[in-house]
DNA sequence: GACGTTCTAGAATATTCGGCT
DNA sequence: AAGCCGAATATTCTAGAACGT
């Protein structure tokens, strides 16, 4: 057989101790020469395997060959114990077969998987594995529990929440039946009515948002909101003044208020341009007068130490049409200033 | 020794095998008597074990000695390959000496316990691992997924909350002008009447939702500017529905009041409707008055005189309810305006 | 020395070797006692080496002299090439002195670090395993996060339902107190008044939906648009039906107020389907009264006379009904306006 | 079920070869 | 080129595992 080859050197030399018929007393090829036997072992221990290998032991030559996948085959007399010689020990392999030394190199030395610290230290290493795996389930587990308790509360809010607009719907239907108010607000219930502010606070926010969005570099966008913004206050003017017109129907005040409230002057006016250009403004009011042009002058000074463009309406002595149309055109005044502009408002 | 101990037979056998004058030939104690040896191994294999023991090989008597904890006494010159006869196998045990066989029973045979996990879990607990790791990880990406819908759900919790509080201020509004039963308002009642606040909020919120909508900013511009107005109209229409309220409610009043208080006007116009769309649809609201023809003259006139669109209105002198009906025209007035426009209402 | 102690074989037969004065000829120790020397290398070998070991090469045994450590010591002379007998060969380690054979066991054999296949690729695959597990850990954590806001938000839910609950059981105690309407409402009445306020709710949803359909913007804003109309179209239709609702009730009202307040219209005209559909669609109202046809012919009329969308309609003379009527009427006709401008609100 | 027998495998050391510096 | 080392194989001792008693 060729010496050159890769086969290792036990194989080979087990396939020239099992050729060489100067060795058959001890071992041979058996009758198919698909294995080899041993004949006698004591023997072949101790005169032959020397000659072949640094060792004269069986069981050194056996564990090679389990080394090399060779197995044993088992003899069905192998139970009995005979007192003189011993039957023989036959072994074999896919790949060991007479006359095919070829198939040699097919057969594979095994190798131990593990080098022993390393299997301690990856022994460790499974088990914090293990460990650290056991922690994720017990807290996936614990954020499962978690989640359930939050789904079953959610539940709970959408029955609350049914059961609330169910309340409302409730609510509505008695509502609807209730008959509304018949007598006009008294005038304390309408002085307090403060709303101009806060809606006029409310359009700012909203303008406020609308003018710093940094996207559309077209300002356009936001001045047209704060002409709609004008547009806002006018309405909300507009009911101011009624709630004015309610105070003026009060007939059933005295008769010295009620003359004098006769000249009550309502009107809002807005710092509606100091809005628009960002400039605190002029924020003039006017309270209910005898019809004294205190009013007017006030106005007027106002508007008069107002520097820019905004006109601003004379109101004097005015009915309470007369006042609401002055408001109005005070505004109308200041909306079309707009107007002027090449700017749609719908534009994209 | 004692027969009936709980030593094991391999155990007294080998004691007696040692200890057995007659087989000193093979088998005897050392000289210090800390260990035995074996001193023909091949003899002491086929003459002398199967007198003991089932089997004649000295792989299995090695297999026992080694089950009992046995070590090989390794010599110096073990390496040597002698010819003829190997020098004599020796075996010791702390337990195993001479003159002392009371000590055997601390001789205990090894159990192969919980071994077999732990050499195989090295390459198949790899995989649990992996396996392991892999269901945990798909476990996450359902609660994940569950999360994600819990948090949809509390966000449209959110959405029902908040219509919820809409309607029940929208309630809370129409209470407030519903007398009670025992007693007429309190000016604590009505003091806080907000009913423009709560459109308000509610557009505003509207307002929000389209101002967050992130893809077009053009058209969230544009959006915010439909909000607006839906703002106005709402302004409007809050005011207006007061006013028909009061006009609804006037047959329950006494007569006298009744004629002197006729003026009231209730009207809803609205040019919004111009803004936003394209479309025209016919609205037509007709009202029941006995009133003059002063202020239709005037819208006549400022309608005729209107060369475009942005030309104002003057609207004098009015009653209240012409005030009111002109506040509302001249919006109508100032819508169109800004649309042919192509330029900011406020350029910079 | 100890034979069973746990000094490997190699170890102990150098011991020996050294110590043996038989062998003083080719194996001895240094002057110092703190190394060896082997004399005769090629005698050493072919004559001693295997009496010991299973070989008889210099090669081998100096193998393992590295592999426990033993490093050669180099001499002056050692780079002079002698034609003949080398120098004597020196080998030293710390622990291996004269006389100091209990050091022997602190001598240890070099083992391979690392198998170079499976080693490196389990190393990798506990690698990944510890990587993977940090990953999930790492989710988890923002799982965890996740959890705690939602948690945190659903307490503000009930919070938000709470309050809403309580303004429920408030507003409930209000209309506790309010005197229900006597009569029930006539069917008409329900039924607008559900229409209304359902209408209003589906319009308000769907504005939410449209709100959040994300594919094309552009018909987004355009069913907003629409939405908002719908919302305006919503609003009047409330305030019209208010109306309707006291008409409805008139008949309660004295023959004779009834016959000289018959003059009360309601009406209810919307163009909801023209803007839904783009399509410009006149719905007219339909008033119950004992009034001239002066309105509704004005109305027939303008439209009629519409030849496109902008044409304003003229309404004169008109009664303070009338007025408001045009005025109405006068909005559907401002509409078209902005289709004027070069920028469609619906187009793609 | 603990013990015994057999075959095979694990584990550590030993031997050889080749390569690197 | 001497010395050291990695790696594969070889030898030895011990252990695992199957099966039987």
């Amino acid at each position: 057989m060729k010496q050159n080859s890769n086969v290792p050197a036990f194989l080979s030399k087990l396939w020239t101790l099992v050729e060489d018929s100067d060795t058959n007393e001890f071992i041979t090829w058996s009758q198919n020469g698909q294995s080899f036997l041993v004949l006698d072992e004591q023997r072949f221990a101790k005169e032959i395997l020397p000659k072949y290998f640094k060792h004269n032991n069986m069981a050194s030559f056996v564990r090679q060959l389990n080394m090399y996948g060779f197995r044993k085959v088992v003899h069905v007399d192998s139970g009995i114990v005979k007192q003189e010689r011993d039957g023989p020990v036959e072994f074999q392999h896919p790949f060991f077969m007479q006359g095919q030394d070829e198939l040699l190199e097919n057969i594979k030395r095994k190798v131990s998987s593990v080098r022993p610290e390393e299997a301690k230290v990856r022994q460790e290493d499974i088990s914090k594995i293990l460990n650290n795996a056991a922690k994720v389930q017990a807290k996936q587990d614990t954020i499962d529990t978690r989640l359930f308790t939050l789904k079953r509360e959610n539940e709970a809010l959408w029955r609350e929440v049914s059961d609330l607009r169910a309340k409302h719907s409730q609510q509505q239907q008695v509502i609807r039946k209730v008959p509304l108010r018949t007598e006009p607000l008294k005038r304390g219930e309408i002085s307090d009515d403060i709303v101009i502010y806060d809606i006029t606070d409310n359009i700012e926010d909203v303008g406020v948002k609308t003018h710093v969005s940094p996207e559309n570099p077209d300002n356009t966008s936001a001045e047209r909101l704060k002409c709609l913004f004008f547009s806002i206050v006018l309405q909300l003017e507009t009911k101011g003044m009624e709630s004015f017109r309610n105070v003026e129907t009060f007939p059933e005040s005295t008769e010295d208020s009620r003359k004098s409230d006769q000249q009550l002057v309502q009107y809002t006016t807005y710092p509606l341009m100091a809005f628009l250009d960002g400039d605190p403004g002029n924020l003039i009011s006017e309270t209910q007068t005898s019809k004294t042009n205190e009013a007017d002058n006030l106005l007027e000074s106002s508007l008069d130490s107002q520097p820019t463009q905004s006109k601003l309406v004379r109101l004097e002595p005015l009915t309470e049409a007369e006042a609401n149309e002055a408001t109005l055109f005070y505004l109308c005044e200041l909306a079309p200033t707009p107007l002027d502009s090449d700017m749609p408002l719908l534009d994209n």
